[in-house]
DNA sequence: GAGCCTCTGTGAGATTGATCACACACGGCG
DNA sequence: CGCCGTGTGTGATCAATCTCACAGAGGCTC
């Protein structure tokens, strides 16, 4: 994924034009991240914003015992670590590279140049954040209302991504989907189980087949995928 | 409350020139509210910010059964209302009068003119909303970490104000206490009878009085109040 | 001042999910 | 090809919390 590429995938920075990019693109430099390394730490000063080129990382934070809460997986063409850059204070969540991982990072000063320059850039990045508060919301309320059935069945259909060869599956292990939904893996595990039994879901090693999308979006209510 | 304190209680609004803040004010409407009447309700399309004059509201989600998350409550030089104008999509919440309030409103239109107009707002907008992003996830946070005991304490802590007499006190019940950290009103009874019986709060019918708010502090952790 | 509504207090049983303890399965790699 | 690390499968036990049931207490209204 070039720079180029890679900008384009931002909703706040698409719209921008030809002149904006190039100046921006200069400002890039792509950093290599090994597979489970460490990218930046909760609490942390942050004035970097990062734009994946390729692989996966993922943002969680972590309670004081040491437990993880996953927040978010990001592929190729998303962003992250953008809130720091915006408000100059601490990094709100821990990010660490999943598989072996290129990144573009873009510095403070270089992308508040940018809103400066462009009066259309602040307008974009509020509509960004407002859809992020949207998603914490949903999140938030899942947390609370619903048990772990739902919450493990909500995630999947909200994950599911189409291969290669048509099927929609999730990359994830059940121990990962455990801190993403906030219970144990043998829960999680239960939970997949009684999926899998019932044909709705194929189980593998490291990931999960959804067999029956429609069926799973039927059951476990609207999700915005 | 006039409508000039209300605004300049409003960070994104605070820092407007004299000019700006007359227009915005030609701009605004006082509407009442009962005790208990709805504002509006998640999920409905919504295309005004309210700024609170006097008395107070909250905001909350609800479950399909009926069941009530509590997000926020606001007292006077709050504004709520303002996702739904920034990004022009529905309600994220509902929201409630819980006692007579009287509430500012300000227009999508007008707000997003106010927005062209100064350059400067867009940035104080941005700053709030990352805010809102940051309390959420750490709420997130104490929803999945924390048990009963600590969520009941760590939102005494935050919500403990001091009334006219030099004490701290909270004006809510123990049904409501429970809706706001996600538990039943037995279990935070129980919570509550635990700290009352050492003597760091004392419980009264519709409000809690925090004896003291430094042990509490140290117990339940760093809260930004 | 009686009645009533709301709010607080508390026990007992049911439930959900965490934790612990293993067994097994797959896939590198020496 | 056997070992080891990581990932999955599953029972038993235990802890936290919900739910139900009811009692009492403050305050408002007729």
């Amino acid at each position: 994924m070039t720079k180029r590429e890679a900008l384009s995938a931002v909703p706040f920075v698409s719209g921008l034009g030809e002149d904006a990019l190039t100046v921006l693109e200069s400002h890039m430099r792509l950093r290599t991240f090994r597979r489970g390394q460490p990218i930046f730490r909760q609490g942390d000063p942050g004035d970097s914003l990062f734009l994946v080129a390729s692989g996966r990382i993922k943002l969680f934070i972590e309670s004081s015992d040491g437990e993880h809460l996953t927040i978010l997986f990001c592929g190729p063409g998303s962003c992250f670590g953008e809130m720091a850059v915006l408000d100059g204070k601490t990094r709100s969540a821990s990010a660490e590279a999943l598989e072996p991982t290129k990144a573009w990072v873009v510095t403070r000063n270089a992308f508040l140049d940018l809103m400066r320059r462009d009066p259309g850039i602040p307008i974009e990045v509020i509509s960004f954040l407002c859809s992020k508060l949207r998603t914490d919301l949903a999140r938030m309320e899942e947390f609370i209302f619903l048990d772990t059935y739902n919450r493990v069945g909500r995630q999947l259909v909200r994950m599911a991504t189409k291969n290669a060869s048509g099927d929609y599956v999730v990359l994830i292990t059940q121990e990962e989907l455990g801190r993403v939904v906030g219970n144990s893996r043998e829960q999680v595990n239960r939970v997949l189980s009684d999926l899998s039994s019932i044909g709705h879901i194929s189980i593998g090693r490291g990931y999960l087949k959804i067999n029956r999308l429609g069926a799973m979006r039927r059951i476990f209510g609207e999700s915005d995928a």
